[in-house]
DNA sequence: CGTGGATTTGATACGGGTCAATGAGGGTGG
DNA sequence: CCACCCTCATTGACCCGTATCAAATCCACG
């Protein structure tokens, strides 16, 4: 479920095998699945490629194959909030599809992103025909809103430092990898967009971090790689 | 859509009419409705109740019939935090019971509460037999995430003069009455749950809806009643 | 009219924002 | 291979806004 299973998203792969990977589909059978398919188009899109703005009407929902990208909203005064950070199986788009909304936030990759699209009617048919789709994007949904939950308690309630936490434990939990010395974590954000996602200046992360790192919990390797050395204490929240 | 057509929850409007009202059934017919109406079971709820609690594995959809309630967490220190507040035709629990997950807020009535149960399986199989009822779930759900997204935008990113006009705006959306001198808002919070839907201190509140008063903005006629006089003040943020 | 809880007001401290200067990488061209 | 530059990150100084603590006042209700 972490990973597709080939390299490259090819023909076959595309096809047969990797949407069942895709946690929304992941219930269906192997006819439906071939079904799905033939709707689903594959496209590359570069580092900083928008692929959804803010306002506009997409007809597709997106589902992110490999790479990530960041869900986010700007204020009047130009300050970025990032809401999501999305990757692989987690998918955008679904609401102004439905109800013709128009999006609410902007999707941007982070990375270069292999990207599927579903249009509008298959994806309706889609949804009117197995009602397990529909049951996981609700699934889906539940999640997001858990996160968000989230968020607004931390942001409004907890210390700055436990609000940095929790965002690097989230991060460790999609990007982590063990390591024999602790747990080895690319970001797939800068410190600007830590800063925008914690909703903090980045003065402030670079602080922070700098103070769990002379605690010992973190080591920082470069600016997008960092070791964490001791995950129970950044889980505890200490410093 | 607004108010259940008729007064008190009588058999006849639970079964019949009333339904109907409830968004997340607003396109059945009227067959399905009587379907419905049948598995729907009525509870009185006491201010201060508490309808869900944090952690717990509940076995129905509660939704709110007449009343409101607020959907809250706590920090490790004790502090709340109002994530939504609820009222007629809201629901509440449709993912620990779609995924036997447990709560992840609690839910407390702030007045009177009027609450209509769907138990799991009825709901289940609601949700299996009608497409449209999934849609309207992942709708309200859709809402909701505007909501939060909403949130954490605003926590993180606005001024707190701008969080107050926000929160003073949902509220006079829900339960503004129109009045010769402006718009009657009878608050379901008090200052402290204000504060704690905002995220932050009680004596803040005060002191901005003083300035705010101050300004002509709003005129406070009681702890918990208000007349916006100038909507398009607030609306803007003047302040 | 008195009592208790909620709200407002005031004084102070501190966290984090902002501005400015310094430092570290990574890429490019000589 | 090194020097340079440009971007990003870090560090420091200072200030503002909000939390906090404390006290006064208001209000609802008996």
């Amino acid at each position: 479920m972490d990973q597709f299973p080939c390299e490259r998203g090819c023909e076959q792969c595309l096809k047969r095998l990797c949407i069942r990977c895709i946690p929304m589909f992941g219930s269906l059978t192997r006819e439906q699945l071939e079904r799905i398919g033939l709707s689903l188009l594959c496209r590359d899109c570069t580092r900083g490629e928008v692929l959804l703005q803010e306002g506009a009407l997409s007809d597709y929902v997106g589902i992110i194959g490999r790479g990530s990208v960041k869900a986010n909203k700007y204020t009047a005064d130009g300050r970025e909030q990032i809401l999501y950070v999305f990757s692989q199986g987690d998918f955008f788009g679904e609401q102004n599809l439905l109800f013709q909304k128009p999006a609410f936030y902007n999707v941007v990759a982070l990375e270069p992103v292999e990207l599927y699209t579903l249009h509008r009617d298959d994806f309706q048919a889609l949804l009117r025909q197995y009602t397990d789709i529909g049951i996981a994007v609700i699934q889906e949904m539940g999640w997001r809103l858990e996160h968000l939950e989230n968020a607004v308690q931390n942001i409004g309630m907890r210390s700055l430092e436990a609000r940095i936490s929790a965002v690097l434990l989230e991060l460790a939990g999609k990007y982590g990898t063990e390591d024999k010395d602790g747990l080895l974590l690319h970001l797939p954000l800068s410190r600007e967009g830590l800063a925008s996602y914690i909703g903090v200046a980045r003065e402030t992360v670079s602080r922070k971090l700098g103070i769990m790192e002379a605690h010992g919990i973190i080591h920082s390797i470069n600016n997008r790689t960092m070791l964490i050395r001791n995950l129970s204490l950044l889980e505890a929240g200490a410093i």
